[in-house]
RNA sequence: GCGCCCGUAGCUCAGUUGGAUAGAGCGUCUGCCUUCUAAGCAGAGGGUCGCAGGUUCGAGUCCUGCCGGGUGCGCCA
């Protein structure tokens, strides 16, 4: 049940009723020194009506009143309508939630669509790094957000597989490369010869030269070169799959650059065909002299040299979701900084006369300490595996000095939950759009709003259970709740929002929404936690407590789901 | 030069698309474990929302202009 959809509703039926108007209720959550939510739709109506606005507040709140989700409807303010939701109704909701298993009270989305999240999108033959942190984790919560309400989700991994780094890869490896290093440890020797071949085609042009035309050999499906390519590829998803079992990311997709290669001639022709594309300085390029916003630099999408770049493949890319997936959205998980080349794409298939709908998810950089671009100490990228290990090590260590009765068994199991937990709620729990500094001491001193303190508030409700010998299972069925005290009542409202939040989220591919609803929901656990006893209270009360603690965890352990986190049953 | 983004507490950030007295976390200070996990809870202190105008019943939020920072812009992806 969506809450704030039920209150609207009922607002806006008693602004029709008391005022004869159709107007929108403006619904918001309120300060809770003044209720739950608050009705402002008065306020604008009072010049139109050439009424004060308390009056017309005022007949609005008659009208509310005695509705039986509400306990109070009152004027406030300049004529704001407070309302408070009604206990018995929130108890009711409560119950409801608690028998729906498999959705947990959220209602599926109105259109449900077929979605491509392009998201991760690493290279081949080159380590994951910090650079692709934010992209992959930030995709796979929307995909997961979006799953849960519903739609029809493709992960897609686009690869970078296909570009004029490959050339510079074949010779380098007929140049400088190992075989034994490539077998023992393939990305590696692969970066290692990558870096040598860079620094001799800068200095040697005849090298460089060797390289364009292996590229274009590669590209023509010379079988030599292939077959080194097909072996860059296997050794490079062996690393990417430890990688993403870490992170317990999964893809339904793994279409690189390379899968697009054939469409790319006919995407040309058809620009060309349609006078979208022209000739400049020998490329070819899409112009944008209509939208001043795109700026005045092209679209290219033939070099001089014929060949296509990447702003080719991803018109190919769209095309083929459309006719292959079937796709009604498309959804880019890249850095804000790139958001030139996407609005330029979008206007590019908006000309074409593409309907789908294509966003571009950006997210802000991450950053050091120092506010720059983040760095190991000797100014090297931080490869994503040794950050996880560090993530894992940190976790462990933290665990054993807090002195808790963990076993050296359990805090080996629990390091990659809790350490690869803090590393994703850091990253998630702000807006996406702003730079992120990294910090390793904030995210592993696990105090206040960070993924162990969720965590632990999950953990904390299990032991209840354990404790006192209950099967949580059993709970669905709990016929009766009372809301007597104000913390159990705080709870139950927070408990009831989800399908708010997780809506939001999913629409507006704002996963930090749920960090915040999942925080505020594990702050108001533990005031409950404090003020309730579970176990000991008398059995009426402990009914309903038992029925709070597991809709808590539940929602603790699906909220942090959506966002790929886990949730350990004690720590 | 042109475009986009940002500027909110000492630090890191929210701020539900224009609503009431701008909120969290960290850090600082003061209390609370013989009671379901203290990785917790309660309380205190901390603000010219970069600056100046404008729009209106109402502006951190919208518009204009400055100041300061970031980032992108023809043959890489």
């Amino acid at each position: 049940m969506r809450l704030e959809r039920s209150l609207e509703k009922l607002a806006r039926q008693a602004i029709a009723d008391a005022l004869g108007v159709d107007a929108p209720p403006l619904l918001k959550p309120a300060n809770p020194a003044h209720g739950d939510y608050q009705v402002n739709g008065a306020l604008p109506l009072a010049k139109e009506q050439q009424r004060p606005p308390r009056e017309l507040a005022t007949k609005v709140a008659e009208r509310l009143a005695g509705e039986p989700m509400l306990a109070a409807a009152e004027v406030a303010g300049a004529g704001f309508v407070n309302l408070r939701l009604h206990p018995t109704w929130v108890a009711e909701q409560l119950l409801a939630m608690a028998r729906d298993a498999e959705h947990e009270g959220v209602p599926p989305a109105d259109q449900l669509q077929r979605v491509v999240v392009d998201f991760s999108g690493p290279n081949i033959a080159k380590q994951m790094h910090v650079g692709h942190l934010r992209s992959t984790i930030i995709g796979d919560a929307i995909c997961r957000l979006l799953r849960f309400v519903g739609h029809t989700v493709i992960g897609d991994n686009h690869l970078g597989d296909f570009g004029t780094q490959f050339g510079l890869l074949i010779v380098g490896v007929r140049e400088f490369g190992s075989e034994a290093a490539l077998a023992a440890d393939a990305i590696e020797e692969l970066e290692r010869v990558y870096k040598l071949a860079t620094a001799k085609s800068k200095d040697d042009p005849s090298f460089a030269e060797a390289a364009r035309l292996e590229l274009a050999k590669l590209q023509r499906g010379d079988a030599d070169n292939r077959a080194l390519w097909q072996r860059f590829i296997a050794a490079t998803r062996v690393e990417l799959d430890k990688i993403y079992g870490r992170l317990d990311i999964h893809f339904d997709a793994w279409l690189g650059e390379s899968a697009y290669e054939t469409l790319l001639p006919g995407v040309v022709k058809e620009l060309e065909a349609k006078g979208l594309a022209r000739q400049d300085q020998g490329a070819l390029c899409v112009f944008f002299e209509d939208e001043p916003e795109l700026g005045k630099s092209p679209f290219i999408v033939q070099k001089k040299d014929g060949a296509f770049l990447y702003a080719t493949t991803d018109i190919a890319t769209v095309l083929y979701r459309r006719d292959h997936f079937h796709a009604d959205r498309a959804i880019y998980v890249v850095d804000q900084r790139q958001s030139l080349h996407f609005k330029q794409l979008f206007s590019v298939m908006k000309k074409l006369g593409v309907p789908m709908e294509l966003s571009h998810v950006g997210f802000g950089s991450v950053l050091g300490k120092d506010g720059k671009p983040l760095k190991t100490r000797d100014g090297q990228v931080i490869r994503l595996s040794a950050l996880l290990d560090e993530a894992e090590t940190r976790a462990a260590a933290r665990m054993r000095e807090e002195g808790l009765s963990l076993d050296e068994t359990q805090i080996t199991e629990l390091a990659p939950i809790v350490g690869i937990g803090a590393v994703k709620y850091a990253d998630l729990m702000q807006n996406r759009l702003s730079d992120y500094h990294f910090d390793w001491d904030k995210m592993i001193s696990f105090k206040g709003n960070a993924g162990p303190y969720l965590q632990y508030a999950y953990a904390r409700i299990q032991a209840i259970f354990r404790k006192g010998e209950i099967d949580p299972k059993s709970l669905a069925s709990t016929q009766a709740l009372t809301l007597a005290h104000d913390a159990e009542l705080a709870l139950g409202k927070q408990l009831l929002r989800f399908a708010d939040v997780v809506h939001q989220a999913a629409e507006q591919s704002a996963p930090h929404l749920l960090c915040d609803h999942l925080y505020a929901l594990a702050r108001l656990f533990s005031l409950f936690y404090e003020a309730c006893p579970v176990l000991r209270a008398e059995p009426a009360e402990r009914t309903g407590r038992l029925l709070l603690c597991w809709l808590a965890a539940r929602q603790m352990r699906t909220g942090l789901g959506l966002l790929g986190i886990a949730v350990p049953e004690r720590m």
